[in-house]
DNA sequence: ATTGATTCGGTACGTTTGTACCATTGCCGT
DNA sequence: ACGGCAATGGTACAAACGTACCGAATCAAT
């Protein structure tokens, strides 16, 4: 395990002072993103100090130096996890939005649906990067809520994620000529959210696409208006 | 290591463990459902040997005899809540369909959304609170989704399960005039999830009733039929 | 009543855990 | 050059962990 070889290998200053290790504020970066890699590949209950520290190539002390507790450690990463994705999802949106602007016209169901599966169908191919960040963010954010459902503390912060994505995603909509713009898009979060959790559970990734089906739902959320 | 075989045992004598803690295969019950309250109420990484059996009221190597390892305790809590769950959901899709064709008629939007949300607005014997019930069961199945996105052992259970809720609530959306019912069922389910997921984990109980929300997606899905 | 198999439950053991401690190191204003 | 303070990282330790062990209790069939 350890290499006592103290006479052997005497560590070099060059190798040493170069940032071959993140130090500062950027371990703490690095400290975050560990464990939200290791939350989605090995689930919440192999969430250790150390492997956390492993992962992130980094001595054990610092994952107590930067973090007062480990769940202190864990919601600082789903905060982390959940700022980063919604200044994507808003990023997105306003590309989308400016646009459509430009092009003087609505956006199509097909554009808002990418929107919301940005972070998960980058390129076509989801088994290409089966460990990748993008499927990290999203188990992680699936982690969240389930923890969320049962700690107060971080219904908060899931809320406001919650109510990004309807902000934003309902401005689309409404945009595309949704009656029920808020409506609709909170039921086509739930929908996004339902198939893409069903589809890593079940591993059939190739019996249907999130995106067609989500587009359909659009479509018909669209068409429909609001009843009566 | 092989842990006692479940395959039926005749009836003991008489229903003598009134007062008693449970024994035989009764025990084995006891754990599971200890399982899934603890991996509900505390989380996944609060479920220790120790905390089941002191939940169930059950000495400690009572969990390992009757269970070859935790993840093997975790495992049969999943496919008990599954099982349990599945039976539900065709018993009361059974129930409507005999029902609407004793009235020669088709189901309405409202009594689908109902066998959807069953588990979540009935209590059910085996969980005593009454309002925990739905939590537990709840919080369980996702879990179960997350762990199986990263275990290919429980992938196929999971799946099991999603092609049950399919084929069930496809048949009654084809019933009410879906056009494309198996496509239609996947994404009520996803919208279904989505939304009770969202509600427990923002703590936003008030905000937003599902069941409108989820009549109002049959309709639309009914009303659009098949594009192209 | 005796027996053999199953079930029960107290206990022990080696490992891993979260966290505390503290000497050392790097950085920066003086 | 040199203090100081923040950061680093090796180490320590009690508690909790999964699991193994084994005598006692219970049950079904003789």
């Amino acid at each position: 395990m350890t290499s006592p070889t103290t006479s052997a290998r005497r560590p070099t200053r060059s190798r040493r002072l170069s940032h071959a290790r993140p130090r500062g504020q950027a371990r703490r970066i690095a400290l975050l993103e560990a464990t939200l890699e290791l939350l989605a590949e090995q689930g919440a209950d192999a969430l250790t100090h150390r492997r956390v520290a492993e992962h992130a190539g980094l001595p054990l002390a610092s994952t107590t130096y930067w973090f007062d507790s480990k769940e202190h450690l864990l919601t600082e990463a789903l905060r982390y996890a959940a700022e980063r994705d919604e200044a994507r999802l808003r990023r997105a949106a306003g590309a989308l939005v400016r646009h459509c602007d430009a092009d003087g016209r609505a956006p199509s169901a097909g554009e808002i649906v990418a929107v919301v599966l940005d972070p998960c169908v980058e390129g076509e191919p989801p088994l290409a990067d089966p460990h990748g960040a993008e499927r990290a963010a999203l188990l992680a954010s699936y982690a969240l809520m389930l923890e969320a459902a049962r700690r107060p503390a971080l219904q908060a912060l899931s809320l406001q994620w919650s109510d990004a994505y309807r902000d934003v995603v309902g401005e689309l909509l409404a945009r595309a000529g949704s009656a029920r713009a808020a409506d609709d898009a909170r039921i086509l979060m739930a929908a996004a959210d339902g198939l893409l959790v069903d589809r890593l559970a079940t591993g059939s990734e190739a019996d249907f696409e999130p995106r067609t089906e989500l587009e359909r739902l659009v479509r018909a959320l669209v068409a429909v208006g609001a009843p009566r």
